[in-house]
DNA sequence: AACTCGGGGGC
DNA sequence: GCCCCAGAGTT
């Protein structure tokens, strides 16, 4: 699409299903709209919707603003978290007000160089409040773009981020800037969401490259991980000659909490111990295929040894121990890997009878 | 480029 | 429990 069939497409369907009823979206001046987006900054709607109305009958005015104590305003932004928004909200609305005769500047660049007020923060305050043709590059101009350009890369490195910038200047129109900008927003915050995006209902679906690859969920390109922690573990499976293992029951809260699982040692030698404590002899001995598993925060390497046992003098009735029998298996929470590595043994222990 | 600030919601 | 959210400032 052409920039102007992009900003129409979204202009059409912002007049039809945007919103159109925010606090902020009523009675629009420059001090309600800058209140409005440093609030927005890194918070939801539903958040800012409870502090807006509040803030602004406290503090109607830049001048008030400028004039309240500190402690003031940090009490009308408690709760809203980042508290230098509110000590920058201050220090801005002094310069205003004593540098500016109380008039926000008609100028992105003058804006950014007030307390608080970035880039995308500028425009947005430039076009919604003064009509100026000012690019916004927020959370969600930027998932709009990078679905709809199919942008590879992650926004945080300066390349990406140039071109993205680029791009929403691209298709900024000349007219209706302020509804334009409200639009983008409303369009990745209501359809183009991180999550399911509504791409059927989409304006911009005709010409959106991630729809086209039906990749709309790989875009923006997420910040590269960092290499998660590893540990490692050895899990012993104690086979008895029922062919049946002994687990034991997780702690109810915690890692695979209330689950049942295997014993875990940090070394071989330790087997014996392990025996001992549950009244039984060791056989053999067979190291397993090792595994991995990643949890969200650590990467686990598991090292399985199926260890065949006699239990003859073992006391059967420990609490949160039991013997799983492979062949007629309970049914009960397992951990994943440890569901994986029962089946496993018992395909040794049935390949190994026949 | 990486870190900090924060409370809340989605999954 | 992560990740993310109408980001910006500091190191």
């Amino acid at each position: 699409m052409s920039p102007e069939q992009f900003s129409s497409a979204v202009l059409e369907w912002y007049d039809r299903n945007g919103r159109h009823d925010l606090p902020w979206q009523q009675g629009i001046t420059p001090y309600r709209v800058w209140v409005s987006e440093i609030m927005l900054q890194q918070t939801q709607v539903s958040t800012v919707l409870n502090y807006f109305d509040r803030f602004m009958q406290a503090l109607p005015t830049v001048e008030a603003l400028a004039a309240a104590p500190e402690d003031e305003v940090l009490h009308l932004w408690t709760g809203l978290g980042y508290y230098t928004r509110a000590r920058n909200l201050q220090k801005t609305a002094k310069i205003v007000v004593e540098h500016y005769g109380g008039e926000f500047p008609r100028d992105v660049e003058k804006l950014t160089d007030l307390p608080g007020i970035g880039l995308s923060t500028a425009g947005a305050i430039a076009s919604i409040s003064m009509g100026l043709r000012a690019p916004i590059l927020d959370g969600n101009v930027k998932r709009v773009l990078a679905r709809y350009t199919a942008q590879e890369g992650y926004p945080g490195e300066p390349k990406v981020a140039k071109e993205l910038w680029a791009n929403a200047e691209r298709y900024t129109p000349h007219a209706r800037v302020n509804n334009y900008t409200q639009a983008m927003m409303d369009l990745g915050a209501t359809l183009c969401t991180r999550s399911k995006p509504s791409c059927l209902l989409c304006p911009l679906k005709v010409g959106c490259e991630a729809h086209l690859l039906g990749q709309e969920i790989r875009y923006p390109i997420p910040k590269p991980r960092k290499e998660l922690p590893q540990r490692r573990t050895l899990m012993p499976l104690l086979a008895n000659g029922q062919g049946a293992v002994l687990l034991y029951r997780r702690p109810s809260t915690g890692l695979w909490g209330g689950l049942w699982s295997l014993p875990e040692l940090e070394q071989v030698e330790q087997l014996d111990d392990l025996a001992d404590q549950h009244g039984l002899t060791l056989i053999t001995r067979q190291a397993l295929d090792g595994l991995t598993h990643t949890f969200s925060h650590f990467q686990l390497a598991i090292e399985p040894w199926l260890v065949r046992v006699d239990d003859s003098r073992a006391d059967m009735v420990e609490p949160d121990w039991l013997w799983y029998n492979l062949a007629t298996p309970p049914r009960l929470g397992l951990a994943a890997p440890v569901k994986k590595l029962l089946k496993r043994a018992a395909d040794v222990l049935i390949a190994g009878e026949s």
